[in-house]
RNA sequence: GUGGGUGUAGCUCAGGGGUAGAGCAUCGGUUUGUGGUUCCGAGGGUCGCGGGUUCAAAUCCCGUCAUCCACCCCA
């Protein structure tokens, strides 16, 4: 009985912050609700695909399709049901694509603004900030070319690195030019190669003859080449005109950036735009968010020509850069403690708490009777916003005494106003 | 896949061939009407697992597994 290696279960009061379940909820919680507030939907597709979907979405020879993947066949009665291979999928944005296509999205709307939350898969050994199992967190706008959307996402994947606390991230954008310009690239790089042949080791041309771009991503800096081909040299004018303008926008509206031209990304779909959202205090895993434009990868799914643009987020490394601000807040869920005198007190303490839970309240009360004080500390170590007492006078006086353990201020409410007075106390809190 | 570190209580760690330890956390008492930093006490261990050396192994040796960190790559 052993939990699988690189895999991990996340419960309640872990003294490891990317296991404590509380924090876990209540930062999901936090990025949902602003990617709401961008008016993204949520899309839910299966943890399992065909492994083909990502073969011909991320590209073949990428390490993530080549030897991070946790494929497997379907064994049934002890034998192969049959030849498909299954694999877990190992990011968002192919399964995504898969669906929107699957699910005529683009006949329903024009522009379709999606998010994906939950667990990807890839077969590489953990270290920090890298699971096997990992969460992700994604956005993507299928549909539209207008570079407003570009910085829509830019501006988001700012605010949902805000909402877990984090301040110390650089963004980092570049164009690697549009279709066209990546296919001169290419030419130039195999050129370029063919000239320095003999420095150039042969696993190296491997990569070459299958994407010469990979070579850039992956082996460059094993060479100390000093003209290198860049993107920058063979973007079109089109693609030039729209990196100004994003640029333009993002100075405009405030959001920080450093332009990086030997950003690349690591999947083979994207074009023009690319992005991350970096931080120094993550060790070796140091981008948080990565995302760009893929305007070919719906019509190499089949589908009609679609001007695409998403980013993906790391949300393991978003809790692990998480402030203590938020960490602290993550624990304090609890509104009422309801806290009895004496055992005989039990049933009118718990039809008060019922009474609260009925109109939204979160309240906590210990049915295994101890001491007054005991609940009173137990009230303050679990975070309880407000104390409710019931002692002898209250039930004399048909009245609960409710205390604001911040400030220590009191209040008596007649027991058949409880629903109305308290909402009343705890709207003047806010 | 490669290299290095670490495995002893729920957590952080001390101990280093001869009866298993501390702090924090948990629970109880102090305290049957008021909390954060009072004081006292209790529970909790196959010292990662397997083998070897020894009268005796948590301790020494070998193996193995897990985990962390780095490379590679990625969110």
């Amino acid at each position: 009985m052993k939990l699988i290696k690189g895999f991990r279960d996340i419960f309640p009061y872990s003294d490891n912050v990317i296991e404590d379940s509380v924090l876990w909820n209540f930062i999901e919680k936090s990025i949902s609700s602003k990617l709401e507030n961008y008016n993204f939907e949520k899309i839910i597709t299966p943890i399992i695909e065909n492994k083909t979907t990502f073969n011909t979405g991320i590209g073949n020879d990428t390490d993530i399709i080549s030897k991070e993947m946790y494929e497997f066949l379907l064994y049934k009665d002890s034998q192969v049901t049959n030849d498909i291979i299954y694999c877990l999928r190992p990011e968002g944005t192919a399964s995504t694509v898969r669906s929107y296509l699957e699910n005529s999205l683009f006949k329903r709307r024009k522009i379709n603004k999606l998010y994906y939350m939950g667990p990807m898969f890839r077969y590489e050994r953990s270290q920090k900030g890298r699971y096997r199992q990992f969460y992700q967190v994604g956005a993507e706008i299928l549909g539209s070319k207008d570079i407003f959307y570009e910085f829509e996402l830019i501006s988001l994947g700012v605010d949902l690195i805000k909402e877990t606390g984090i301040d110390d991230f650089v963004v980092e954008i570049n164009s690697i030019g549009d279709i066209n310009s990546l296919n001169k690239l290419s030419e130039e790089v195999r050129n370029f190669t063919n000239k320095n042949k003999e420095k150039i080791q042969d696993s190296d041309f491997e990569i070459i003859n299958k994407n010469p771009l990979r070579f850039l991503d992956k082996a460059i800096h094993k060479y100390n080449f000093e003209d290198i081909p860049k993107s920058s040299d063979f973007i079109s004018s089109d693609s030039k005109l729209r990196f100004d303008e994003i640029i333009n926008l993002l100075d405009k509206n405030n959001i920080k950036f450093n332009i990086n031209h030997q950003l690349v990304r690591g999947l083979d779909y994207y074009n023009d735009l690319v992005f991350e959202i970096k931080s120094d205090s993550l060790g070796a895993q140091d981008t948080i968010l990565a995302g760009g434009r893929y305007d070919k990868l719906v019509s190499k799914f089949g589908g009609p020509e679609t001007f695409c643009v998403g980013f993906a987020a790391g949300i393991e490394r978003l809790i692990l850069l998480s402030s203590s601000d938020v960490r602290k807040k993550a624990y304090e869920r609890i509104d009422f403690y309801v806290a009895y005198q004496k055992p005989d007190f039990k049933e009118f303490a718990n039809e008060v708490c019922s009474r609260l839970r009925k109109i939204g309240f979160n309240v906590l009360i210990e049915y295994e009777f101890k001491n007054f004080v005991k609940q009173i500390k137990s009230a303050d170590k679990m975070n309880s916003k407000m104390l409710i007492t019931i002692g002898e006078e209250e039930m004399n006086a048909k009245s609960i005494k409710i205390k604001d353990m911040s400030s220590g201020k009191e209040d008596i409410i007649k027991n058949k106003n409880i629903e109305k007075d308290i909402k009343n106390i705890s709207n003047n809190e806010k």
